[in-house]
RNA sequence: GCGCCCUUAGCUCAGCCGGAUAGAGCAUCGGACUUCUAAUCCGACGGUCGGGGGUUCGAAUCCCUCAGGGCGCGCCA
């Protein structure tokens, strides 16, 4: 691990040990980011209290027993500014350029179910929905990369009532209208049309009733439509998700569906177990803790009173399924935030039922609304629907403009807007926490300027002029590492934070720290592009250090990215 | 009524396991291209961290309270 905030913390506490015993070695050094130093240790103040003794004493006294490649100072009321010396930073660059996995180490080894993207292929798709994919794609990808074996789950909504009405709908308009209709993403107006109809025709009505009746019984001719209306609907999810470039093939596809014969088992076995009872007519868990308006219990309802599940009864068969056939580790749920409260029932409901284990973390990654420029939540109502496709469409469009007058030929033009655009779009929503809203903004969010998705893939095509003009291959510079100039050291230190950033975005499921260490690095790098000349260095060791340098900040932002899911040009 | 979340620079957001003078991007203003890609860089401007109280040597961060906003709360998923 070349992290240095690691190897300072065990170095302190190797001296806490020193100077004071044993027993205060396990103590958390607290070592922090500093504008004084490279970092400062804060133990000296918090433990000064417990030994009754002068802050700043007994920081002087860790300082004296502190042995760590660099020098340390006392300051203020007893920090400890820790400066690491510029041969142990450019040694461990140099470990990292020279380390296959750039200093993140293969973890663990657990098993990880994430249930993202899960559209609902009978409401309407809008914009939101690609940030619980954006966002559940990343976090998959960081999983894979440390080690974990990951199950990805697409939970999509492929089942219920409403498949009754779509399903005449499909009949309406003629299968191959239909399918053709779904295929180009116009599901909105398919699902929008079938529900008018619903509404307003008493006919159409009744048809779609029993429709739903013939589905719920499998009758074959009523699921061949039905597979029919999937097919479709899935072959346009996945031009969405190849033209974004998410991991999720038809083999990650879990949806409601695939449950369904699993739902009486779920409620028998809740029932006979007295874990579930009936409440007005409803089979309902009443988990602890949860009380609606009056102060009554809160009902998880997993059987309506005219026998129909809903999805809380769903949402329990896949936790089994996820633990029991899955032998799921972890479960991470990339869902709405709107959803906090139902899978906290969902979650508590199946602790009680005993199919949700101890040893089985499950966690909520909740993603933030996104909201209309009124700042109220963005929904397709009438006319303001955004088309997924076309959004996606106009990002390409708005990088090629840009590209204009590089002189590339069109494919080649082509190729880079696609990656571009889709850099930005995706980049959009991850270096945004992912539980604070978001505020739909087409020109923010194509912006090729700033904290974005361009910024810093145009670092990396920076770094490969560089190579491409000196006639050398990335793979060549080998070093070794030396650093004179501060822009050098600055770079090189932050090069080798990038392990225990992976690590975060692993165990906090926070794809947006990987976003900033990025950026944070880019901009290092341009720094150091602006004031150190690579090529033309005034020697040949400095040259040989400066392509070292650069080689090592393209490894890492090439794979800081593709853990996000942002592919890179060549040149831009 | 109950529960969860939010309120940080003109705008969009980080920071929130308590630490020194609260950061970044955008916008605005002023600079830098005969030099490896200026989709860049450097500098300036800009904040009672929603209000109040508490804990602490120290609070944007933890606790309480108030205000404003969002979301959810039995038969839609």
């Amino acid at each position: 691990m070349t992290d240095p905030q690691l190897v300072l913390a065990e170095r302190v506490q190797q001296a806490l040990g020193a100077a004071f015993g044993p027993e205060h070695a396990s103590e958390d050094p607290l070592i922090r980011p500093s504008q004084f130093a490279d970092y400062q240790a804060n133990v000296a103040l918090s433990l000064a209290k417990r030994l009754r003794r002068a802050p700043r004493e007994v920081a002087a006294e860790i300082a004296a027993h502190l042995d760590f490649p660099g020098t340390v100072e006392v300051s203020g009321p007893g920090f400890l500014n820790l400066t690491l010396s510029d041969e142990w930073i450019a040694g461990q660059a140099g470990d990292l350029l020279a380390d296959e996995r750039l200093g993140v180490p293969v973890s663990a080894s657990k098993t990880v179910v994430v249930d993202y993207s899960a559209p609902n292929a009978a409401k309407e798709m809008h914009v939101g929905h690609l940030r619980t994919t954006v966002v559940g794609d990343a976090l998959v990808r960081a999983h894979e990369y440390v080690g974990n074996k990951v199950v990805r789950q697409n939970h999509l909504g492929d089942w219920g009532t409403p498949f009754g009405m779509l399903v005449e709908h499909l009949l309406d308009i003629g299968e191959t209208a239909a399918v053709a209709q779904l295929e180009a993403g116009e599901g909105n107006a398919f699902y929008q049309a079938a529900r008018h109809k619903f509404d307003t025709d008493p006919d159409f009505n009744a048809r779609a009733r029993s429709r739903v009746v013939t589905l719920q019984a499998e009758e074959p001719e009523t699921m061949r439509l039905w597979h029919m209306f999937m097919d479709a609907t899935v072959r346009y999810f996945n031009k969405v998700y190849r033209l974004l470039g998410v991991t999720l093939t038809d083999d990650d596809i879990a949806g409601e569906s695939m449950y369904r014969t699993a739902l009486a088992q779920v409620c028998d076995d809740l029932q006979a177990r007295g874990i579930a009872v009936i409440s007005d007519g409803a089979l309902c868990v009443f988990p602890p803790g949860f009380t609606g308006r009056e102060g009554q219990p809160l009902p998880f309802m997993i059987r309506k009173s005219d026998g129909g599940y809903g999805y809380a009864t769903t949402d329990l068969a896949t936790i089994r399924y996820r633990v029991e056939e899955l032998k799921a580790d972890r479960i991470i749920y990339v869902i709405g935030v709107t959803q906090s409260l139902h899978l906290q029932m969902l979650f508590a409901s199946a602790r009680m039922a005993g199919w949700l284990p101890d040893n089985v973390e499950v966690e909520h990654v909740q993603i933030g609304s996104v909201l209309g420029s009124d700042g109220k939540m963005f929904k397709t109502r009438s006319g303001e629907s955004v088309k997924l496709l076309d959004l996606l469409d106009e990002a390409v469009e708005r990088a090629g403009q840009v590209l204009e007058d590089r002189g590339y030929d069109p494919a080649l033009r082509t190729e880079i807007a696609n990656k571009v655009g889709m850099g930005a779009v995706k980049y959009a929503d991850l270096s945004v926490s992912h539980d604070s809203e978001y505020v739909f903004d087409f020109d923010r969010m194509l912006a090729l300027t700033g904290n974005t998705g361009p910024y810093l893939q145009y670092a990396t095509a920076r770094i490969r002029s560089i190579f491409r003009t000196g006639g050398l291959a990335p793979a060549d510079a080998t070093g070794p590492i030396t650093l004179g100039h501060p822009a050098e050291r600055a770079l090189a230190l932050q090069l080798l934070g990038f392990g225990s950033t992976v690590d975060t975005v692993v165990s906090q499921s926070e794809p947006h720290r990987l976003c900033a260490y990025l950026f944070d690095l880019a901009q290092a790098f341009t720094a150091f592009y602006e004031v150190c000349p690579v090529l033309k260095a005034e020697d040949e060791s400095t040259r040989r250090s400066r392509l070292a340098l650069s080689a090592a900040t393209l490894r890492v932002l090439l794979q800081g990215l593709e853990v996000l899911g942002i592919e890179v040009p060549d040149r831009m």
